[in-house]
DNA sequence: ATCGTGTTTGGTAGCGCTACCATTGCCGAC
DNA sequence: GTCGGCAATGGTAGCGCTACCAAACACGAT
């Protein structure tokens, strides 16, 4: 009967213009629309400025889907670190957002959770989606994530840290020297039973301890009942969990490197509520310098870490590299800051 | 001469396997490979071990443009957050994350930095690759962002707090109810000169505001030198300063609101510096109840917010509206936990 | 005038997948 | 036995875009 059958064999189409309906308004061919939209500067400005009018006029945007299908390449840059919730890689984000201010690609993030499976299935999803660019945390990729990265056929930065064979490019700081300074700075102030506590002991964390432990033992300090650490989230109630356990090991204590901000704030309020003046009684030291460790009281001693700049100049070494320009060096050691506040200052020391 | 030519005329493909390459291996047709990976229980449990085998043994990964533009439908589900510095949203985005396990679809984050032309800007870019389901923060879109929403042609779930007229589903508390409780707490423990401070007054900070307000003029303390507010982000250093500057205009505060528990930390350090006693000299308070509230010394009162529980029932609304099925209600209100503490308590109170 | 070179524009054939049918086989109902 | 209905499977025509050519044209060199 066909009576129900109003769109009796309709083609499916979405509605929205296309690159053609484009084309035919701006008497152009289809392919001249979408160079105009990829490469203005090879398409006359006349025809530039018709086709610009078509799009306006018709309200038309590019399905993303079609063009990365058509070219096996999306304009997406694939992001993966392994926390939101922290802090430090936040500063990142915001750091490769505005590199990116201006520009036709689009981040798109992905949380690992500190999980090398997790890590890898993602790699693999964005992999799926032909990224223009990929930035990954960390240098230590297992071997399937690392083969992966080298099979990308697109630039790849490992942000965060520095070391030897990076897949592509590398652009960070030496977390090893990082803990070297803050424990040398400790010694040089007169220290001798720095403590170290850590959680979510991950690859990074665990330089920075080797770095705090190479300082320990030159000075002849070193002693692993000073080393308290868990594979426990990090967090401010474990700053101070960490702190009553190594004051029982270790009552002696004074002065603590907290492998990163959160852990020191919750040493710093435990030491409060002990009644355990800092410095005086304890020297405290975090690593990061979050903002809230200048305005702590006492404000506390940290290694200010380069993160935005790194998500800033992550994103400038995908773009030069996705423009074909292979930078002067691979590896990018943007350093740090040890900043001394009070919580590491004699009180005699401290006036200026 | 043609010699370097050795690629002459080659169809361009990626070299990856294909639907077309699974389909011949397993001895099907590409639609049946199509719907074993889309829909496995229209497909017999035969066949879709012959196609599962086939599959693994040539690594084979959905091309998501393909899909995408064939069916006018991603697996995507767009998330649009504020601010990701904010320890706000990395909670939701966890429970987004936590609720999306074992699921096909992809999460995509942006981040509108508080702005409502960067919002409409992301809001089309997600729009423009058919997302299977969209979730925005707050209620407060303007017209044209709204009308886009409201002609997604996917389920749409506005999150943190609830309001009239759902643009679809709606899940989060009411801040103004939250700022309430807050104020009539310090009210009700004998307060009279009660301050609200707030920094990036977005609309939910001015419905805390107003509820802060609505308390204060019931009981018949409310004075509008006791505001102090500024649409600079906010952060730990900013709660110090809009105190310092709360505490020159109205000297005999003596209980502050903050709008969030960072400024509530920076007037924590600026009154421990200041040598100002919580809570005998001033009550405090925040909101949100990130962790560091109840660690901190004294453990500061605050508003805990369901941050995780609205991420985690968000995506539960768009799967379920996905699968055909409408909430029994459009809107979901989760309520908050006003958290006592010490620095509203006290002394003599506090001894239990 | 002829040629080569470079610039601008367009035609067309896919990219890999899924919507829309059509086909087949099987079963119970009449 | 024939038929209708359902379930399982497949053929094919796009989805909207861009890579790959080719054509048209301008311009200076020969």
């Amino acid at each position: 009967m066909d009576t129900a059958g109003v769109k009796n064999r309709a083609r499916r189409s979405s509605g929205r213009p296309t690159l053609a309906d484009v084309a035919s308004r701006a008497g152009v061919g289809t392919i001249t629309v979408s160079r105009a939209l990829r490469h203005p500067e090879r398409v006359s400005a006349e025809l530039r400025a018709r086709i610009s009018t078509a799009v306006n006029e018709l309200g038309y945007v590019l399905n993303p889907n079609a063009s990365a299908l058509a070219s096996a390449r999306a304009d997406v840059i694939g992001v993966l670190v392994p926390s939101l919730t922290n802090n430090v890689f936040a500063e990142v984000l915001r750091g490769i957002h505005e590199g990116l201010i201006d520009s036709r690609l689009q981040i798109q993030f992905a949380n690992t959770h500190y999980s090398d499976v997790e890590e890898e299935r993602l790699l693999r999803v964005f992999l799926s989606q032909y990224p223009s660019g990929l930035i990954v945390s960390g240098i230590d990729q297992p071997p399937a994530t690392r083969s992966l990265l080298e099979n990308a056929g697109c630039p790849v930065v490992q942000i965060m840290e520095i070391g030897p064979n990076p897949v592509d490019m590398m652009i960070g700081f030496s977390h090893f020297e990082g803990g070297k300074a803050v424990a040398q700075h400790l010694i040089d102030t007169g220290c001798r039973r720095i403590g170290f506590l850590g959680a979510r002991m991950d690859p990074r964390s665990h330089r920075r301890l080797a770095g705090y432990q190479t300082v320990m033992e030159d000075a002849g300090c070193f002693d692993a009942a000073l080393v308290t650490t868990t594979t426990m989230p990090s967090s401010v109630s474990m700053g101070g969990d960490l702190f009553r356990q190594a004051l029982e090991k270790t009552p002696d204590l004074d002065a603590l490197v907290c492998n990163n901000d959160d852990l020191a704030m919750g040493v710093l309020f435990a030491c409060q509520r002990a009644c355990l003046p800092i410095p005086e009684r304890i020297r405290l030291a975090g690593f990061n310098d979050l903002e809230m460790m200048h305005v702590a009281y006492p404000s506390i001693t940290s290694v200010r870490t380069p993160r935005y700049q790194i998500g800033r100049q992550a994103i400038a070494m995908v773009q030069a590299a996705m423009a074909g320009e292979r930078p002067s060096q691979a590896i990018v050691d943007l350093g740090f800051e040890l900043k001394i506040r009070e919580s590491t200052t004699q009180k005699d020391q401290r006036k200026s």
